[in-house]
DNA sequence: TTTGAAAACTTAACAGTGTTAAGTATATTT
DNA sequence: AAATATACTTAACACTGTTAAGTTTTCAAA
């Protein structure tokens, strides 16, 4: 009998719509304001209820920093339109920064807050979307190195320093650190530092 | 009479050891676990009384943030002794590093946490701690520039770039998203990739 | 068809957070 | 000594994540 098959099937969608409520409320509202409780009352449960479906909130929010590098993912896909490595490396930046400008709170959730990286830690286990998406960053680095463009003496060293200065453009950005700055140049600071970067990294190789 | 003189003294005593008991909590449990009552707690008032010597957590997070800076200016204080600008600059770069690997609480506060920024925000005030110590990032990149080290087109931007790629290596690393390298490899990363950036450097001007 | 167990869900509570209004001592002035 | 101003505390509000215990619903067996 398909009982326990529906039942299955009803327990997945329960799951599935406390993740859309979270992530609902974690665009309208923020980090912050991503409760338990506001999850709950979006999906018209009791809160107790999200914990028959997630262990804790970290879960929650390791679901939804998932999310996040799948939305980075098919953002990223256009690169591999891009045949010379180098200009890929330089198309890989200006789309990363995009996405953070444009999902600041999946940003932060993805590579700033504990929360998600809570779940590995206590599972032990490996951090798929972040080594995945590392893995393409350093193969496309791994060809610049190749054709002589960017001779670092380690790729993984070399590509860490990149993923780097991007992120820390971006987070600096996010936190209000561009204070430093006049308003006027705050604004368009990460392009701008962007730019220099990228004379930077021309210079580099050849 | 020098009543209301040794009143004020006493306010002063009792504001300051409010911030001392703030610090020994944050250094020694950490930002998340510093809260208003267990600052109470060691000082032996109640949690109410801290409201009448600071205007709420953040103020007192803010007092913390710039003995951060202090703490940082101090370390920043051989630099003087660099004459050459550029060996100046990636000096510059190993105290940074230094500094945020010796005091990662610290650091988050001056340059993560959105708490002591809030302060700023809510009374118009610039960013004087972050303004100076920028400045004085720019006044060594300039001489840099002058001297056709760090062919920058911009020095704020350029500035804002060097100091993004140190931030961005040492916040992933003290946010776990080393984790996508190997775990031997994780604990050199921010000094390999510190060396790559340094050769990048070097090739740029000249 | 009724009984009993298992599953799904809720209520109430714990221990914690920042913050405020109201009340109580203490110190100073009149 | 009485009135006032200052310093501090108590109690409470509105939140937070999380858990133990209780209730309702669902389903299977007698």
């Amino acid at each position: 009998m398909g009982i326990n098959e529906r039942k299955e099937r009803e327990r997945d969608v329960l799951q599935k719509s406390i993740l859309t409520a979270a992530r609902e409320v974690f665009l309208e509202k923020g980090f912050d304001q991503t409760s338990i409780r506001s999850i709950a009352q979006k999906i018209e449960y009791s809160p107790t209820t999200i914990y028959l479906y997630y262990k804790d909130k970290d879960a929650i929010l390791f679901a939804l920093h998932s999310e996040g590098f799948l939305l980075l993912g098919s953002k990223m896909e256009v690169l591999n339109l891009v045949e010379n490595p180098f200009e890929r490396i330089k198309a890989m930046g200006r789309v990363y920064i995009q996405f953070a400008m444009d999902h600041p709170d999946y940003y932060d959730l993805m590579f700033v807050q504990k929360s998600p990286m809570n779940k590995l830690d206590e599972d032990h286990e490996v951090w798929k979307e972040g080594v995945s998406t590392f893995d393409g960053l350093k193969y496309s680095v791994q060809q610049c190195m190749d054709q002589g463009y960017l001779p670092f003496a380690d790729v993984e060293a070399g590509s860490y320093m990149l993923w780097a200065t991007l992120h820390g453009m971006c987070n600096l950005y996010d936190r209000g650190r561009c204070k430093v700055l006049d308003e006027e140049k705050s604004e368009q600071i990460v392009d701008l530092a962007f730019t220099e970067f990228l004379k930077l990294l021309d210079a580099f190789g050849r």
